[in-house]
Parts: structure tokens; sequence; C-alpha cells
DNA sequence: ACAATAGTATTTATAATACAATTAAAAAGG
DNA sequence: CCTTTTTAATTGTATTATAAATACTATTGT
């Protein structure tokens, strides 16, 4: 099961979270009460009602008396919420989701990429060198070079000394995660994406924060434009 | 107070909320534990536990036997929950916060004003002309002004159509109100600013990405360096 | 003296029950 | 038909009891 180590709320929430971003539970649907819950989980009230909470903490539901607990209007979740997106992750990969986390990723990586360059302090810096070096000698396993990719895009964000660009790790991870499940069968981690990585580095290291934030928007431009290039096939081939 | 409409857990959450986010409860805190918050709120257990199971869903704080309740480092805070970023929003101004939320403002807003140049829909376009003609027709109060800034933000990531951008209206909202703290004193709502913000909607208008892009970037690079500008004056001062 | 083990006490986790508050929908009244 | 009142369904809060987890302490054996 994956979730038996942890207590029984968080297992509501993980299971309730899950099938509401799966799309089970629709915007606008209700839920069963309370006391439905408790007798499909088979917990107690309070174990439910505090799985509920959680939810409604993280935007995905609403619960008032007589009205019951229904999901809202998906505005209001909390996208960038590490669980949310986690729960994102475990369904269907989806074109137009990737689309979706590109179009931010074009919009926080080169600028985390500018800021890199303008703040980054020794020791941020070697923790980008460090996941190049990792990346470089991945030679073996897709799985390692996808986690080293992983770790730079991290690196960057955290040498950006901007917190909510550090807050956005979850988001560019779980970006990352969905792109690997396609380009793993598309598009091969080819030499020229690690130069273009080691090319965004020296520009960060040698403290050029426009250079660095174009080399960043290009690489990724161009990702994003072999997305929509995708989705155009797939809507002629529909028509 | 504002907040007695609400229920007892919502207050709570609220409260410590507050608290948490303005730094009265620091990064490894304790919280007082489960039956010292009910006798200082003097509520049940029940209220008490939900509250806290609220905070732990926002990334505040983690709760467990024997170790109590402790604020969990900032790297794992929902920064984007709207409650939170509300929690920040009532703390004392200050230029660092601001440089922070402008900095992830020029990743953002640009972007989505490209987006919205490719995407917007007749409706959507509506809604970024009428929150201009608001801008305008606001002659009489700057409150009215600000709103209506606030609005035309807002209008654009809608029109950028997608799910993620939509949602950081929340933060972009919060970051305007920040700026408007220091703006309302240092520089007056200028027409230049209106007229840029003009500029940005005929490009959106006529669906020229790019240089949506760019006018919206330059008009956010010159805001950042302005308090840029007056970080280092102040760092100056305190040699 | 020290390490491993077992025990203890503190704190949260879960359960069960009772009642209050809210409110959508039905019933009553005009 | 419209307005008001009543009803009933559902969540909100309180209380009590017990279980589970775990930091700390004491014990034991070497």
């Amino acid at each position: 099961m994956e979730s038996s180590h942890r207590n029984l709320t968080q297992q509501v929430v993980h299971e309730l979270g899950r099938k509401i971003m799966q799309g089970s539970y629709k915007v606008g649907d209700s839920l069963p009460s309370e006391a439905d819950l408790c007798t499909q989980f088979d917990i107690s009230r309070t174990a439910t009602r505090e799985a509920v909470k959680m939810l409604t903490a993280k935007g995905l539901i609403s619960s008032r008396p007589r009205q019951g607990i229904k999901v809202v209007d998906s505005k209001h979740w909390n996208l960038f919420d590490v669980d949310v997106l986690n729960w994102i992750l475990l369904g269907k990969p989806d074109l137009y989701l990737l689309r979706h986390f590109l179009q931010l990723r074009l919009g926080i990586e080169p600028e985390a990429a500018y800021l890199a360059a303008q703040y980054a302090q020794e020791d941020e810096l070697a923790a980008i060198e460090n996941a190049l070096a990792r990346m470089k000698d991945a030679t073996n396993g897709q799985d390692d070079t996808h986690e080293a990719d992983i770790e730079f895009h991290q690196s960057v964000l955290s040498a950006s000394n901007n917190p909510f660009f550090i807050q956005l790790k979850n988001f560019i991870t779980t970006a990352l995660k969905v792109n690997i499940r396609f380009t793993n069968r598309m598009i091969p981690v080819t030499v020229a994406e690690y130069q273009a990585h080691v090319d965004i580095f020296e520009l960060i290291k040698n403290k050029k924060p426009q250079a660095a934030f174009d080399a960043a928007m290009i690489t990724q431009r161009a990702t994003l434009a072999i997305v929509n290039e995708q989705i155009s096939v797939l809507e002629n081939k529909a028509l």
C-alpha cells in the first residue's frame, strides 16, 4: 500500500485528495457525509473530521452544516501544495497538463537563474555544480540522470535566495516528473541538454544575470514549442 | 473583531497562523500543547486539534506524540496559500519582503501577458479592458485606483488560461497590496503607469506575445530597480 | 563505567457519545 | 402565490475514555 505507515487521518486525506485531483469527485460534487465516510473507512468521526479539515485547508473542499462536504471550484485549490502536486502526479499523463507546467516553468526558472546570478553564495554554486557532476556521471541508468536533473533545477531555485522561488521547488520537481513520463519515450536525455545546463551554470557563476535568464528562456521555449506542436498534431487528428 | 463570525476552529487557525507568520512563534519553537491551547482559548480539544490539523495541512507546524506541536522550517510553508499570504500581509511592511514579491512577479506577470496574448478569449479581453476603464475613472480616491489596478493584474492572469497562473492571483494581489503600503507614501499612481498598462493590453489584444512580455518585463524591472536602490541606501546607512 | 534493555511518563491519536448550531427544504399561514 | 414558520439533516463543539507513540529514566548485565 505505501500509506500504511501513516496515521489514519492522513491515509483518509491522501485517499480523498487523490480522488478529487483525479476527478472521481468533480467540482461541485458532494462527498459522502461525515457519517458515511466514517462507515466507508471504518474510522471514528474524530479522524474523519480532521481529514476533512486538512483538505479544507488545502482548498479542495468546503464543509457546511446541512449542505455537506463539497468539492469547491478548482480556482481555490492550492496547486502549489506538495500533497496536491503529488495527487496530480498520480493521474494519467496529459499533454495539456504538461503544457501548463511548462508554461509556468518558463516564468519561474529563467528568473530564478537571473536571481541566482545575482545572489548565489559559494555553497549554493557548489550544489549546482555537484548536480551537474552527477548528471554527467550517470551514464548507466536513466533514473539517475533524471534525479540529477531535478537536483540541478532545485539547486538553482535555492540559489535565488528568494523564499517564494524556494517554495516552488515542489512545483518544478513535479513538472519535471510529468515531463519525464513523456520524454522517456520520446526524447532521450541528450548531450546538448546537458551542455545547456552547464552553460546556464557558467553564466550564473560568472554573475551574468541577463545572459543566464536568456539561456534558460531559450531552452525552455524550445521544449514548450515541441509540446505545442504535439498538441497541434493531436488536435488536427481529432478533426 | 472581524473573525467573530467564523467558527471556533477557524478563529484559532487564524490566530495561531498569524502569530507564526509574524514570528511570535519562530521556526523550531514549540507551541503550547493541545491541553494548554484548550485552556488558553477556552475551547474543547476537538476544536483545538482541528485547528492544529489545518495549520499542519498548510505546512506551518508538525504535531507528534511526546514531541508536541512545533513550527517547522519555513521551506515547508505553503506561501501561496491565501490564508498564509494574508497573515504575511498583517505583518510590518518590509523592503526585503517587497523585493521578494517583486522578484516573483517579474517571473510570473510577463509570461502571463505572453500567454494572454496567445490564448485570451473575448470575454477575458473585455475584463482587462474593464479594469483599465475603472482605473481611468477612479480619479477621486487612491483606493479605487489600487483596486482597479489589482483587478487589471488579476484579469491578465485569468486570460492566460493556465490554472497555475490563475492560482497565483492570490499571490499577485498580496504583492500589490504590500507594494501599495510603500508606494502610497513614496510614488503616486502616475499617468505613465496607467499608460504602461494600456500598452500591455493593446499588445495582448493584438496577439503580440513577445511584445507584451517585453513591455511587462520592462515596467517591472524598473519597479524592482527602485526597490533595490532603496535597499542599497538603507544598507549603506547601516554601515 | 558503559551499553543494551526495559520501564515510565508525557503527549498526541483515535474512539464514542451527547448536544448545539446552522441551514436547506418542507409545511403552514396569509 | 408569496411569506413565514417549522422541521429535519448535517456539521460544529464539548466531554470522556483509551490507545499509540516516543523522549526520558532506570535497570540490568558485562
